[in-house]
DNA sequence: CTGAAAGCGCTTACAG
DNA sequence: CTGAAAGCGCTTACAG
């Protein structure tokens, strides 16, 4: 593997100014740029990550994060995985400062931006609402690098990831289990959070799909709780009471609620569920919920830092811009 | 964090005695030896594990591994994990010496041993037989830093890690699976690899658990395939025959065997199996098979050579000895 | 047993 | 716009 020492020699010149060519820091002379490129090309210079980290060592990245994790317990896993993941040897020199915010408000984001910025950011990561205000925004930060976390914003300049969930395969595996659980068919009714989330909807698209193997199985009813478990409840009582499911599917929050009505009820009713959460993982160990699909969310955290490190400390881009966390069964004995 | 150069000062004597010190380079005085280690130790001395790297950035470590993968699929991935992880760049310097046996046969296993012991080893991976003489021979090797995987020898005195698959764990998911498919209840038969393994045994251990939480599920028969499919094929035939299960547990090798005599059976038969191959997968899409439950092969073998780079090249000792992987369950729809 | 020096590959002031 | 020098934290010969 050459090395810029090697690359200054080849191309009659110092380091520095080799150095000053390889990170666009400006200032040379077009003709020597252009030749030292050329080197490393043709040699297939890539930098040593250890020199750049031994080097880099003493400076400090700050990584701003707006995430909209206030009343949404989702989100609390995805942030102690990134906090563990900062605190790591391996991500030495990345400090988060983070804000948190409740619910999908386009003014609260758009003003917990604003607090972050007003101290220096080296890297952005956020939860955005897909709206043109927020688009331009985060567009006008450019070059800062931006992760998108969870739901993700389309061409942004400065995107260097996205990390979420393939909604689609979750909404089929929940439906695997509900064929699995249904074997001589049955009424399935899905209570979702919102039909304007296209995550939520993509779910229920993929649960419909993957019980059609099925055709004794009838999806009878699908019903919006706002993510809200006191709404959950009342939507899912009501849904009980007048569509007799033998099983329901709640394909977003508010699963507590729900459950809530799923145990008044006076037949058995088998249920399948999104994210694991204390609440969650109990009824799935008491044997009140088939399953879970979770989307794990600590590594989304986790995986976050990670590349932020990889970028700012090892000057690493990701190999690819969107990053799918595997979507995960859960059952009873899962630990 | 102190480094070696403060401790140096400190301790007043050079950089060279630190190191040779803080490595176990031996020739130190020990009043210095007993000094460093008191300032390094008050002061949390932690090595840098970049500068490591960069230092030690030619040198090439050579890793043996003996695995019994000829004729078993599962160890396919296994193999694959630990060649992708090897070529990365995060793994740079570590080079695979791979030694592919077949079965469990002591003298085989030992004659690859010896094969590899012939060049200098910096390190050794190997899936050892639990017997004594491998004990003795491996023993002898301290302190040659060794990994066992997927199957465990204990009280090795130079066991960097063991890393394979929690069979208790992954025979309870599969009875999950089997409770979810039966709410009826029903007869169970397992097909299991030898009952001289205790990983298949303590898998049969984990499903009965699980499965007894409905009595009306009966585990009728328990019949060795020796991981063999022909055998296999004649097995679950005549189990078949004599039990008429409504679900059978695959719970080692040779399932594709076993596949064959379900297919030809009048009555249809749910299955559940582990580990994802080829043949495994196809029967998972096509429906023949409710769940697959993997111990993520591939992952087993990247962790490898991943703990040795860590070890070799950083000096970073792993934090634990065993590294379980988390048994996935997967569905029809599973990527 | 010990220390001074050079070097790993890169970046960062500094002087020109 | 450019180069020489020092330094990041560690290891490796080498000379004593």
């Amino acid at each position: 593997m050459i090395t810029i020492k090697e690359i200054a020699q080849l191309a009659g010149t110092s380091r520095g100014t080799v150095d000053r060519v390889l990170n666009d820091r400006g200032k040379v002379n077009p003709l020597m740029q252009e030749r030292v490129l050329q080197i490393a090309r043709e040699h297939g210079y890539r930098s040593n990550p250890y020199a750049k980290a031994l080097v880099s060592g003493k400076q400090k990245y700050r990584v701003g994060v707006v995430i909209n994790s206030v009343g949404n317990e989702f989100f609390d896993d995805v942030l102690l995985g990134m906090r563990d993941e900062a605190s790591q040897s391996r991500a030495y020199g990345i400090e988060l400062v983070i804000r948190e915010i409740k619910g999908w408000d386009e003014g609260e984001q758009l003003g917990a931006l604003d607090m972050l910025l007003q101290d220096d950011l080296d890297a952005l990561a956020i939860t955005p609402v897909d709206t043109p205000a927020v688009y331009d925004r985060l567009n006008a930060l450019a070059p800062l690098p931006i992760v998108t976390l969870n739901t993700d914003i389309h061409k942004l300049d400065s995107k260097l990831a996205f990390i979420g969930c393939d909604y689609l395969n979750s909404g089929r595996l929940c439906g695997d289990i509900a064929t699995l659980a249904l074997p001589k068919g049955g009424r399935v009714g899905v209570v979702t959070g919102s039909f304007h989330l296209s995550g939520h909807n993509q779910r229920v698209e993929g649960f419909r799909e993957a019980v059609a193997v099925n055709p004794l199985i009838q999806v009878t009813d699908v019903r919006e709780n706002n993510d809200d478990n006191d709404l959950s409840y009342e939507v899912t009582h009501r849904m009980i009471a007048e569509c007799a499911p033998d099983l329901i599917y709640f394909c977003a929050a508010g699963t507590a609620g729900g459950m809530q009505a799923v145990r008044e009820a006076e037949r058995a009713i088998k249920v399948v569920a999104v994210d694991d959460s204390p609440v969650t993982r109990q009824y799935l160990e008491q044997g009140d919920m088939l399953a879970l699909v979770t989307q794990q969310p600590y590594k989304q955290g986790s995986t976050m830092v990670n590349i932020l490190y990889n970028y700012l400390v090892l000057s690493l881009r990701p190999e690819h811009v969107h990053h799918y966390m595997e979507n995960q069964v859960r059952l009873r004995h899962s630990i």
